[in-house]
DNA sequence: TTTTAAACCTGTCATATGACAGGTTTTTTT
DNA sequence: AAAAAAACCTGTCATATGACAGGTTTAAAA
């Protein structure tokens, strides 16, 4: 646990897919890591906001956080969700860039900054940690190509069906419900459809005893019939 | 020119944009260029296959390749097209994974192939390269999620207007059409839509003066005006 | 607790879009 | 040059989906 104002370090982090802390042990990070900042933001903050200038590269230390796209006349697409671990704030060095996205914590979140220069000099010094983040843009690259398949081919059914399990892979599941609390309006933002289109969908999912929802908790009862119904579009992954 | 069963050589290579070349002349990578294959393909002919085992990576060094994913019933997705320079077949390193998307050449192309394990030398012994290729994924992953947003908003003469300003970006246009000649259902699976309402708004913007069209072939009349009609959806960078 | 706001839900409706069908033109192959 | 195939085009139609409106419940704030 991260009390106010203590600093969040690689030492005692648990996050074992973090690609900082997985090479936090090798003496060439060591030097950087000592550099990094603690961010703190609140639930509902916005930290990145999408044309702004880029400082650095985020990761999440402990929360949850949205990651989306401005659209036209205030909607929005949801890109992607992050927790523990997760990296926010993509191609976050180099210089004279602006940021592509906002993000913005969906529950009071702890992360770890990198400053331009330092995030620049560590993907300098470090060849691998360098690969490892090709590995991951790579995979991100994979997924999100995936995704735009998915939004230009599915039903809104499908598509709400998609983001359940996709939520269920980000969150888990305990105690009959997810590990996340979202409004409708975000699973829409994320499925490219609207609040109302959920909500009716989600509806269904329960009356066929598919999900349970119990206000803005909702949780999967039947997980295969969900996979089944969107089986044909999933030939080689789940992303 | 590349002489059939001649090899494509990076010192007469004239791709500037292209990652091996620009690294050709750093005494690590010419080790390995002497490695790659040339790899000749004929128009229509596919060379990757979803779902296939990577085959290492692909260089293009002339011509015009599709990308794109299988999805239901014979529809696909077009997901990005490529030509000199650029890179095919995104993480074709690391050991049993499997292509996630196919490729297709859309005319006669030559290409410069690295197996597995080259490339996997070459991205371990070379860090430059590997920061480059990382850039790179970053950009396409920037790319990938604007188009997400784009095909969950746009409406559907819009996303035919992007394309037609993708394809002018990518292929150029010259003695008033594109340098590159597409069917309509080629144009169809980009957008995210069917030919017929491809043909459709090709034939108003037709009628309005904005573009020209003859048989296959097409050209854009006036840049500004399209430009204008998807302004509101292109906040930050067009992609 | 009371008040206020946010989120949820349901019904109605217009329409953008995908699907089908049949004819024409263009392109490719023989 | 002729034949075959592919691509293009147009019309019609059903429907999935987004938009609007109004009411209810839930959650947050005072």
């Amino acid at each position: 646990m991260v009390l106010y104002s203590e600093k969040a370090e690689c030492e005692s982090c648990e996050n074992t897919s973090c690609l900082i802390k997985k090479h936090a042990l090798s003496k060439e990070l060591s030097a950087y890591i000592n550099k990094k900042n603690t961010i703190r933001v609140k639930k509902s903050q916005q930290f990145i906001i999408e044309g702004a200038p880029v400082q650095g590269l985020f990761f999440v230390y402990k929360g949850k956080v949205k990651v989306k796209k401005t659209g036209i006349n205030g909607r929005e697409q949801i890109v992607r969700f992050s927790t523990n671990g997760e990296i926010i704030g993509h191609r976050g060095f180099g210089v004279g860039n602006y940021y592509q996205i906002s993000a913005e914590a969906v529950e009071d979140t702890v992360m770890c900054n990198f400053s331009n220069d330092i995030i620049h000099e560590m993907l300098t010094e470090i060849p691998k940690l360098t690969y490892d983040m090709m590995l991951f843009y790579a995979e991100e690259l994979n997924i999100s190509e995936t995704k735009v398949r998915k939004i230009a081919q599915m039903s809104v059914r499908e598509r709400v069906i998609d983001t359940l399990l996709y939520i269920l892979r980000k969150f888990g599941q305990e105690q009959d419900y997810f590990g996340i609390v979202l409004p409708r309006k975000d699973i829409a933002d994320f499925a490219g459809t609207t609040d109302e289109q959920v909500i009716r969908n989600l509806s269904s999912l329960k009356k066929e005893g598919l999900i349970r929802a119990q206000g803005k908790r909702l949780g999967i009862i039947d997980l295969d019939r969900l996979k089944q119904e969107i089986s044909e579009h999933n030939y080689f992954l789940d992303s």
